[in-house]
DNA sequence: TGCGGGTATGTCAGGACTGACATATGTTGC
DNA sequence: GCAACATATGTCAGTCCTGACATACCCGCA
């Protein structure tokens, strides 16, 4: 979890779409990121409107609450395949996630 | 690469929409392998339109030509993540990923 | 203030994915 | 037929991701 400080205050203070790229990143590590970044507040949004806790979640995917909450993060070590199946079982569809990442 | 049998014959001979689940899959994992196929071959359009090769792309990624046609074939081994990295190194745009998808 | 439910952060063993290599199977032009 | 090139398939050691646990933080409430 070494990038954690440098993950919160690029994710703190600036609107979503111009989001991390004032690191050395190339244009495709920068659009990995906001592709990162784009499915876990749509996770977070998903889980909120259906009332479930982390933990709840957590459940439903065979993980633990603590994944959940650095998919929600958006923590590094978090791939996009787990977000993505994770919306899917909160019964987003490949559309919604398309809409999600456009 | 113990299910590559079941996968070459699930491919091979089906309408692409179709695809993916006359075997026990749920919904979501059906989603999740509809959408590998979808980015396999959009993956391989955007290669073969660039007239690169698979040794060719596979050097832009830092990978092997393997790999890439493992990609290319929607072989279990490989993730969303590096389907998509693999996409965006190629030159498409987050949107383009989604509309892949879609 | 202290409690209880919810969320965040750090760590780690074990499993999944990756690049690389070897080899097989096309495919094209001679 | 056979090179030369492109693609496919199998395998494996090293790396990265995952679930789980521990623990800390954050409220709202009594």
């Amino acid at each position: 979890m070494k990038t954690t400080k440098r993950d919160k205050l690029k994710t703190a203070g600036w609107a979503v779409g111009s989001a991390a790229d004032f690191l050395g990143l190339s244009a495709e590590e920068a659009a990995l990121v906001e592709m990162r970044l784009a499915l876990s507040q749509t996770l977070r949004s998903w889980r909120t409107k259906k009332r479930l806790t982390q933990g709840d979640l957590a459940k439903v995917l065979r993980s633990s609450q603590s994944r959940v909450a650095k998919m929600e993060a958006a923590d590094p070590t978090v791939s996009l395949d787990l977000l993505m199946r994770s919306l899917l079982y909160l019964g987003a569809t490949p559309k919604d996630i398309a809409k999600a990442i456009a």
